[in-house]
DNA sequence: TGTCGGCTTTGAGGTGGATCATTCATCAGC
DNA sequence: GCTGATGAATGATCCACCTCAAAGCCGACA
């Protein structure tokens, strides 16, 4: 996390192509000095991505790795019978290439307009070699999509459903603190109501009712369809955490 | 997985501590040689656990890391009010010790008789960074993690009761297989039913139930309260993935 | 051999969340 | 303004799985 390194972000030279990169700073290139980031620029390209549209399919070959710049990324797994899991959601600054074997285990959608460094593997891996501290960096994210795995296999074996929607809710507001450096009680909903519901294993139906329900409970409100103000931070903790003995009627 | 690096495995010095450990060929420090192998054992300890103790509680500062050598572990998180959650269980070869912060994510406790090597954490990291090859293969542990574990998110978030514990049998041998490196129909349960049910998100008389209909099935076969035989694994396979429709009558 | 205690299995009944269907709101195109 | 498309909210019904309770089973130990 708080890393003290010193590094040199602030003095990139004019038109430096990451000079204007609003996600180096909590991304993996983060670690880098201006010397190496240029060089691993070099490496890679950038790709623009429209809503809706996929980045790859799961079982496709792995063959590039990606860095989020901006907008947001819908990572999905689909059963034979068409059920699908969201397995995250993906914001500038993430990393998406942990994979094992050469096969994408998942599906990446963009959900809105969407732009990414790509870089190809076999480069990215080389490079990856001869630069230990972003090795090590790549490391500290995968422990942290791990961490991250576990608090959502908590959620879908054991919460319940208003105890899901409140803890989506505070993580998606720390994921948005830690990118802006600021706090707010805002949260932007980049994805549909039916994605939320298969990132939380429930029903867009049954999302749709509990969201009216923690409004009812003065726990949020909808600023607008894409944007909740959460009102109540202590209690939609309390309830996340599985502390909240029931909504009252 | 499948490495022709050239190693000094059966060569070790008559004995030398991890001369007869058959975790090795599985365990992360099977990618060391020799007297790199020797270094790192004297780095640390071993420490063997009686059935039901626990190895460390979530919340404990995390100083060691350990590789478990004999037995098995299975790892927790429990919710307030008691809910718990199996996030996974571990066998001879496994890695315990990729943690983010310094804090446990998670309780650990042995199932069975349990023996694992033990090294404090500030030193092991240190060997780590001197070893590029053990820092690649420890990302490698950690990308598989995470594969495991969206693997169980998909599990715990859109699959049926049924199509849980099929699943879970069939990774359980896989698992089994790639230690023993034989292919074997039977498998062994070190845990117990209740603990089957909070890792797959069920109770265990849903899991008492399901193992009746399989067993009705013959998909599979008890041996004993804690072994079965998998009789038919292209069933079983079908059934987990889900392209099943439904169990007959 | 008996009996004790923990784990597993079985049974009966309840319910949270799913499913299906409908309605409502928003917006684009004409 | 009308029309059709898309996503969200809501209502009615249902079922997979949970909860609670009571055996059944088996190893441990005297």
């Amino acid at each position: 996390m708080a890393s003290a390194a010193p590094r040199t972000l602030a003095d990139l030279p004019t038109g430096h192509p990451c000079g204007g990169c609003d996600a180096r700073r909590v991304a993996l290139c983060g670690v880098l000095d201006c010397t190496d980031l240029t060089t691993l620029r070099c490496l890679g390209g950038t790709q623009a991505l429209t809503g809706g549209h996929a980045l790859f399919h799961e079982g496709d070959r792995a063959s590039q790795v990606y860095n989020i710049t901006n907008g947001a990324i819908r990572l999905t797994k689909l059963l034979p019978d068409g059920r699908r899991q969201v397995m995250g959601f993906m914001f500038p600054g993430d990393f998406l290439g942990i994979t094992l074997g050469d096969e994408h285990a998942f599906t990446a959608e963009a959900l809105g307009d969407t732009l990414l460094c790509r870089f190809p593997r076999a480069r990215f891996d080389e490079f990856v070699e001869e630069h230990p501290e972003l090795e090590r960096e790549l490391y500290r994210k995968a422990a942290h999509e791990l961490a991250a795995a576990q608090a959502q296999m908590l959620l879908l074996g054991r919460k319940s459903a208003a105890e899901r929607l409140a803890s989506f809710f505070l993580d998606l507001a720390a994921r948005q603190q830690r990118l802006t450096a600021a706090t707010s009680r805002f949260v932007d909903l980049p994805m549909c109501r039916a994605d939320v519901a298969d990132y939380l294993g429930l029903t867009k139906e049954t999302v749709s009712r509990l969201l009216a329900q923690l409004k009812q409970q003065r726990l949020l409100r909808l600023e607008t369809l894409n944007q909740v103000e959460l009102l109540d931070l202590p209690g939609l903790t309390t309830l996340a955490e599985g502390g909240a003995d029931m909504l009252a009627a």
